[in-house]
DNA sequence: TTATTTAGTTATCAAATGATAAGTAATGGA
DNA sequence: TCCATTACTTATCATTTGATAACTAAATAA
């Protein structure tokens, strides 16, 4: 078994994870917001607090454009900002009730789909999924280059 | 095992995945392409001949936009458009010699990339990691909803 | 203390992308 | 033949996103 070979495979393969994710977040963000913004606020949902440098980072955007977003999410009060207690220039961002609320409702969307896409796996291939998904995370996506 | 806590680790999953192939295509179009161009001109790379309207519906964006993008990518000598001679409303768009050349080094550069975060895999590894891509191929990914 | 660095903001401009209306030309059905 | 549909184009406008300069305030190093 060639690389060269499992290179094509990984390709064809994360073409369809990128199709699939884009099918199981359609049309979940009902409230007006962008796409860049949903990124942000998923971001924030699964690792606050964080910080504007560290969405910036992240999400690969500079730290203006993160400061403005960051901005309009907290005018639609999705958002609160709580300034570091020890180094006052630093701020943490987490979810407000209100962004909270809005970001379950969206999971729990997504996680409906994705249930629907499994729903004929049997208790051994949920098994067989898992091990699947441990050892690509292992052995793949969490190599450094 | 349930269902919901796969759920967990599925998302965690994507979100590396997206992570991943963000660095891992990250500056490999050195021409000056948009990320929309070069999204679409991967597409007919692995596809081609396709026509504007099964673009269109692979890359999720209107028709008009597409062929607005199309003219751009022609005008660059990127692509070919060759009608249909049965049905002459029909197109078909492939790689000109120019932009096949431009996606093969882009490719070749992304697969050194991926060969570099692999490197340490050994040869069972492959196998485990082959094996991890199509059982997810197989029981999540190409399901229906 | 003073200078430098860090964290974030505001403002502004340009480019990329999305949405929509109106059009052409070919096809296919009634 | 006439009408509806399909495939695509052109034009235009709005929105989103990216890039950059100039700024404030706090922390840290000299």
């Amino acid at each position: 078994m060639d690389k060269s070979s499992l290179f094509h495979q990984f390709v064809s393969f994360t073409a369809t994870v990128h199709q699939v994710t884009h099918d199981l977040t359609q049309n979940v963000t009902i409230a007006n917001i962008t796409p860049l913004q949903y990124k942000i606020l998923e971001y924030i949902k699964v690792s606050q607090p964080v910080t504007p440098t560290e969405i910036s980072d992240c999400q690969h955007m500079s730290l203006p454009n993160t400061s403005r977003e960051l901005r309009k999410l907290q005018e639609r009060n999705l958002i609160e900002k709580i300034s570091d207690t020890e180094d006052r220039r630093k701020q943490y961002i987490r979810l407000s009730i209100e962004g909270n609320k809005m970001m379950e409702e969206a999971f729990a969307c997504i996680e409906e789909r994705f249930l629907q896409l499994i729903q004929h796996a049997t208790q051994d291939d949920i098994k067989d999924i898992q091990q699947a998904l441990f050892i690509l995370e292992q052995k793949v996506f969490q190599q450094k280059i």
